[in-house]
RNA sequence: GGCCCGUUCGUCUAGGGGUUAGGACGCAAGAUUUUCAUUCUUGAAACACGAGUUCGAUUCUCGUACGGGCUACCA
């Protein structure tokens, strides 16, 4: 059966998206792009009382970060809109009443108080209260009802909802492209409620109506929906779409890094990295989660890093570009098993990506900091900057703190480097190095390494043991990229009022 | 509790009836270096357990254990 592919990423509007929604939206997308279909945006906000305001724009704009660009949903419409479920309320109706009408769902009347009390009597014995053929009998509904009274009580505008009358006893066998076969037995599943009664579909009925009316080829979601599955298959049937219904795939569940779980918010604040794409402050509570974006992550890297959480090209290569992955990824190399986010690994992600990044992008992105400290820089100065100090950060926030030195002379000189390597004969060695660097007119590295060196040779004294205090001078600490580097991208002049600020200071 | 899914180094994973079980992150050591990093080299580190099938099982089957998910008029 050739039909086109098209996919959907389908988010309830409920707070921010996460790592693992934002994976199922880049399976998604990859899936679309490798098979040249669609990738839809569907918004199920059939909850009203779990709306976030802010939540839609978040998803949509957190999408757009990581590169995933939508072909038809919300924001950007289609043939098969509205693309927000809460627009197409009045559709769903029908489609629970073709239900009711032709035996596979029924009315159901019992309040929230009946069922609370049947769950809590169950609970009691040790049991859990299954809505269910079994339980159906008992209880207020269509099946239990006369005709006459059912249609009394929906007349007097009685709340009411419709549920599915799951079959009894049998063996339901699926398909998932993942896991492979999985079998169920309907005896142990319960009558989902389809429509609700504040005229809203639930999740379960939406979903079908919607995937089936916007031709979804492939259902691309998380592990946790694997156990409604059955019901979803039993749906499509009673529908008479089984010829046309989706391929579903169920992908692992991403993990707590440490402790026991799936991954939540709240591990994000608790162990110093970020669970969202981009900051987000809650409305309700104004707590505020930190974001991948802000963090100093680039959207590629992230992106890179998810689509290895779960997946795998089945060769060695870990760096791929979006275009790449697109390319290359396949369904049936994603894992069964839940993976466990690592965040050292996230960061090794971005360092590499900062690594590959071209100097004059990074020296932009310096300048971001450099202007909230009012401290302006010239650019060619901030790309020999970049040069020097990427291989040894995992953000370009890292340059920006270890490249302090380059703006601003040291304030202090570390006390442990001077306690070591400030020794007596040291300020008459620096004020002869002072001397020799004065002498240069060329200023290069390499130009002042080879005179260093040479003058170093004259003395008894060692070549390290004139380039710490000299290292000093120049940054206040013992650390730092080549000095003969440093010096160059500072300059002459600056090299040497450091030289001598450094022998007024410290004798 | 019930149902479903899963289980290879600490973590992400490759592999698959006979392999020195491979790579990456992290960790450790060595080399290079004026320092710290980088880089390079090396190292420690895994088939959950028990049966069965088989000449042979980490790989297949079944159990057990462990982990995960679901069990709402939430998605």
């Amino acid at each position: 059966m050739d039909r086109k592919v098209r996919v959907r990423f389908a988010p309830s509007p409920t707070g921010a998206l996460h790592l693992g929604g934002v994976r199922t939206a880049l399976f998604n997308y990859l899936f679309a792009r490798r098979h040249g279909g669609d990738f839809l945006l569907r918004i199920e906000d059939t909850d009203q009382t779990r709306y976030v305001p802010g939540a839609e724009e978040y998803i949509v704009e957190s999408l757009k970060w990581c590169g995933l660009t939508v072909d038809e949903g919300v924001g950007v419409g289609g043939e098969c809109g509205p693309y927000r479920q809460s627009e197409r309320k009045p559709l769903y109706k029908q489609y629970a009443l073709r239900l009711v009408e032709s035996g596979h769902a029924y009315y159901s009347f019992d309040s929230a108080e009946v069922l609370g009390q049947k769950r809590k009597e169950c609970e009691s014995q040790g049991k859990t209260f299954m809505y269910n053929a079994e339980t159906r009998k008992e209880l207020k509904n269509s099946l239990t009802m006369s005709g006459e009274e059912v249609e009394a009580l929906l007349e007097s505008g009685a709340n009411y909802v419709i549920r599915f009358k799951m079959p009894e006893n049998e063996e339901v066998v699926l398909h998932d492209i993942i896991r492979g076969e999985v079998r169920f037995n309907t005896s142990l599943l319960d009558d989902k409620v389809l429509f609700k009664s504040d005229g809203m579909p639930t999740y379960h009925l939406a979903n079908i109506v919607d995937d089936h009316l916007m031709k979804i080829s492939h259902v691309i979601r998380g592990e946790e929906w694997l156990p409604s599955l059955p019901l979803h298959v039993l749906l499509y049937r009673a529908f008479g779409w089984e010829g046309t219904m989706p391929e579903f795939a169920h992908l692992p569940l991403i993990l707590k890094p440490v402790g026991n779980g799936k991954l939540s918010k709240r591990d994000g604040n608790k162990m110093g990295f970020p669970v969202f794409p981009m900051e987000f402050t809650d409305p309700d509570t104004g707590e505020k989660w930190h974001g991948y974006r802000e963090d100093g992550y680039f959207p590629e890297a992230f992106i890179n890093m998810l689509a290895l959480l779960g997946w795998n090209p089945g060769t060695d290569q870990e760096i791929f570009t979006l275009e790449e992955l697109c390319e290359l990824f396949t369904l049936d190399r994603v894992n069964k098993s839940g993976a466990r986010f690592n965040p050292d690994k996230a960061k090794w992600f971005n360092h590499k990506y900062l690594v590959q990044k071209p100097d004059s992008e990074l020296a932009e992105l310096l300048n971001g900091f450099l202007v909230k400290d009012g401290i302006a820089c010239e650019k060619g100065k901030l790309e020999k900057i970049c040069r020097l100090l990427k291989e040894r950060a995992n953000f370009v926030k890292d340059i920006y703190d270890s490249s302090q030195y380059f703006y601003k002379a040291p304030q202090a000189y570390e006390e442990k480097g001077v306690k070591k390597f400030w020794k007596e004969g040291t300020p008459d060695l620096m004020r002869e190095l002072t001397g020799v660097l004065e002498g240069l007119r060329e200023f290069t590295s390499p130009a002042t390494e080879e005179a260093v060196k040479a003058w170093a040779a004259t003395k008894e004294i060692g070549f390290g043991k004139v380039m710490s205090p000299f290292r000093l001078a120049i940054i206040g600490s013992a650390d730092g990229p080549h000095l003969f580097d440093i010096i160059e991208i500072l300059g002459k002049e600056e090299t040497l009022a450091r030289m001598r600020r450094i022998l007024e200071k410290l004798q």
